[in-house]
RNA sequence: GCCCAGGUAGCUCAGUUGGUAGAGCAGGGGACUGAAAAUCCCCGUGUCGGCGGUUCAAUUCCGUCCCUGGGCA
């Protein structure tokens, strides 16, 4: 915000839940006077009964770059989806996007063979892949084998295909706050009460009154769930928000590592380059 | 005052027919290429409430005291 006024800039969301309507407050998104005062984009432009992804969320990226730009005004991308600023920098492969329904039958075949025999079923078609990932993340041994199902080709050779990026015409200036353990989780606490007296409460309900699929990524917003609890009277409100308080630090915790270290990492690449 | 039930990891608890203990959560570290606020991986020494007794050996059995619930007076 500081930088965007200095610079007279335009904010560009860089964060996977702020991308969609429907949770402006649980999703933390920037209010009404900041939007005023400031240009922002690729807020609550998603049909929250929608995947994004990062290609998706790239396209869009780099096209409000662009304008920005062209407006005369410094682009400045802000959050906290780690993920979004590589594919920004490093760019992404050009995988063909995988229909719903691939990854669908994808999944219930993971589930009807078990993570082993998925695993070594994986292996005919990607056998890189087959090793290289965790045992039980089944989200991304479902990806590695959709994409190999569906392309005819393994993950890896796409991803070591093409490495589209924008920077040649751009150059970034990064900036990554790190603040102590303590006060990051201590402004995690206080975020979450925040949202509660500015009506998240009120929000989940409305939001949770659409019958949206439980699989769609903004049903996995933090503290959606918290206050789900409440609103079946399956939890006070108290432990509602201790939990959402909780879960935010946890995911708070992930991202820091995410920063400190694979940030860091392709940062210096970049710098090599 | 008496009778029960408990006191074990930061929290909630399991367990040891006597050989000094382990889960979940929290906490810490890490991975991460189209669901990333996602999806995962690794890390557990703590006077087993205090003090005595029995025993080669007690967190476990016995006694006693303290503390916390609940019941009876």
């Amino acid at each position: 915000m500081e930088v965007a006024r200095r610079e007279r800039g335009a904010i560009i969301n860089a964060d996977a839940m702020q991308l969609y309507s429907g949770l402006s407050i649980l999703t933390a998104q920037p209010r009404d006077d900041e939007r005023l005062e400031i240009p922002h984009r690729l807020y609550g432009d998603f049909d929250p009964a929608t995947h994004s992804s990062v290609a998706r969320w790239l396209g869009e990226a780099q096209r409000a770059i662009g304008e920005s730009h062209d407006a005369g005004l410094v682009p400045v991308l802000v959050g906290g989806t780690g993920l979004y600023f590589r594919a920004l920098e490093q760019g992404l492969a050009d995988i063909p996007d995988i229909p719903g329904s691939v990854r669908a039958s994808a999944q219930a075949l993971y589930d009807e063979l078990g993570e082993a025999l998925f695993r070594t079923l994986l292996c005919e078609n990607d056998p890189e892949s087959a090793q290289k990932i965790a045992r039980n993340d089944r989200h991304r041994l479902v990806r590695a084998y959709e994409v190999a199902h569906h392309t005819g080709k393994c993950l890896g050779h796409w991803q070591r295909l093409s490495r589209e990026t924008i920077s040649p015409r751009f150059s970034f200036e990064r900036h990554l706050l790190l603040p102590t353990r303590e006060r990051l989780y201590a402004a995690c606490d206080a975020r979450f009460l925040d949202m509660i007296d500015r009506g998240a409460v009120e929000e989940a309900r409305a939001f949770l009154s659409r019958g949206l699929d439980s699989g769609l990524p903004t049903m996995k917003t933090i503290g959606l769930r918290e206050i789900r609890c409440f609103l079946r009277l399956e939890c006070s409100l108290d432990a509602a928000i201790l939990k959402a308080q909780q879960a935010t630090r946890n995911y708070a915790k992930r991202q820091t590592t995410w920063f400190r270290n694979q940030w860091t990492h392709f940062v210096q690449a970049c710098e090599r380059a």
